[in-house]
DNA sequence: AGAGTGATTCGATGATTTTCTAATCATTCT
DNA sequence: AGAATGATTAGAAAATCATCGAATCACTCT
C-alpha cells in the first residue's frame, strides 16, 4: 500500500516528531510550536499541512489561532502492520511463478529441470531472463550464462529451443 | 532516543520495505535480491548495510553466500512507541527552565516580570535570545525587540543590565 | 472598511540520501 | 597459488526534501 510508506516517510523527520510530542501532550497552534521548536511558521506550516493531508492531525479556527491536535488512534498499530505488503494485490499467476521458481531454485541454482511442460517452461524463461532480445549469440556464450544455472548446459539449451524460447541457425543463437 | 528516529528512517524507503518484504517471506542474499528488485548488488548491500548497523537484520556466511535474515522482534512494538520521546532524558534544569517560562509568557508575550531573581534571569534570558552576540544595537532597535515580549520595554531594557546580561555604552548596547 | 495578527503559499537554496559504475575485498574451488 | 564469484566500498550524479524570507490570505476587532 502506498500510504503506508507515506506515512513511514511522515513519521522518519525529528522536526515532525518533536511537533507530534508537542501535540501528544496537548493541542497546539502554528506560533506556539514554531517559538517552542525555535523554527519559521513557514516551516511548522508546512509540516503540520503535510500531516494533516495524511490523516495523522486534524486543525479547526479557535478565535485567532488555528488549532492543530493529534489523531491518536494512527499510532496504536503495531509496527509490523506498517512494513508488511498486502500480497492480495498480488497477480495469482506471478505467485504461482514465484512458487515454482523457488522451488526448482536454490542460491541461484536449478536444482533440477521439472518435468511438467508448464513449469518446465517457467523455469527456462527464468534462466531466459539472461538474455539479451535483439542480439545474436555463439555457442560458446550461451554455454557460458546457462552454465551459471546449471551444469548441464546442454540439456537447458535443447530445452529453451524445444520450448521456443530459443531459436539457432549453425553455430549462431538468439531468442524468439 | 536518536535510534528511534533512526529506525524511522530505516522504514521509510520504498527499496527498504521491499527487502524487508522478502526477507520476511525468507531468508535471501544480495544478488538474489538484486535479481528480485531490479537493482544493481551495490544498491542492495548499501540497504542491507545499513539495515544491519541498525540492527534490523542479520547475516552470516554459508559458503559462497552471505545470508541475510530478519531481526523480527524490532516490529512487534507498536508505532506509538517509536514516536514518544523519553522525557526522562531531559535535564531537570531545562525541565524548571520551560516551566518558568510557560508560566510567565503567553502566547509568546511575556506576562508579567517575576520577582525571584533566578526566574526573572530565565525570562530575560529568553527574551535575550533575540539578540545576536558579537554586534551592537542602537536604542531604538533594543526597544523595537523587546517591545515584542513587554509593553514596558525600558523596564526589560533595565533589568537586562542589572542581570549582567546587556551592557551599554552611550546609546549603544550589546550582549555580553 | 481597515488595521492587526496568525496561517498559508511560493520560489529558492542547501542538505541529505539513493543509486549507479568501477574498483577492491573475501571466500571457495581447482 | 590463482581463477571465479559474491560482497563491499568509494566516488559521483541525481533526486528528494526541509527550511527560509517574502508575499498573500483569512479572520477578528475596532
Amino acid at each position: 500500500m502506498k500510504e503506508k510508506l507515506e506515512l513511514l516517510k511522515l513519521l522518519a523527520d525529528e522536526t515532525r516528531l518533536d511537533i507530534l510530542n508537542i501535540l501528544l501532550r496537548e493541542d497546539s497552534y502554528v506560533e506556539k510550536i514554531s517559538c517552542d521548536l525555535s523554527l519559521t511558521p513557514a516551516t511548522i506550516c508546512y509540516h503540520l499541512k503535510k500531516m494533516e493531508a495524511a490523516g495523522v492531525v486534524n486543525c479547526s479556527r479557535s478565535q485567532f489561532y488555528i488549532i492543530y491536535s493529534l489523531n491518536r488512534e494512527i499510532f496504536d498499530k503495531p509496527l509490523y502492520e506498517l512494513i508488511k505488503k498486502d500480497t492480495a494485490v498480488i497477480d495469482p499467476d506471478e505467485k504461482y511463478r514465484k512458487e515454482i521458481l523457488s522451488n526448482f531454485f536454490k542460491y541461484g541454482k536449478l536444482t533440477q529441470l521439472p518435468t511438467q511442460r508448464k513449469k518446465r517452461e517457467i523455469v527456462l524463461q527464468e534462466i531466459a531472463k539472461q538474455l539479451e532480445a535483439n542480439r545474436t549469440y555463439d555457442e560458446k556464450e550461451i554455454n557460458e550464462i546457462i552454465h551459471r544455472f546449471h551444469e548441464d548446459h546442454c540439456l537447458i539449451r535443447r530445452e529453451m529451443i524445444a520450448c521456443g524460447i530459443l531459436t539457432r541457425e549453425k553455430e549462431t543463437y538468439w531468442l524468439i
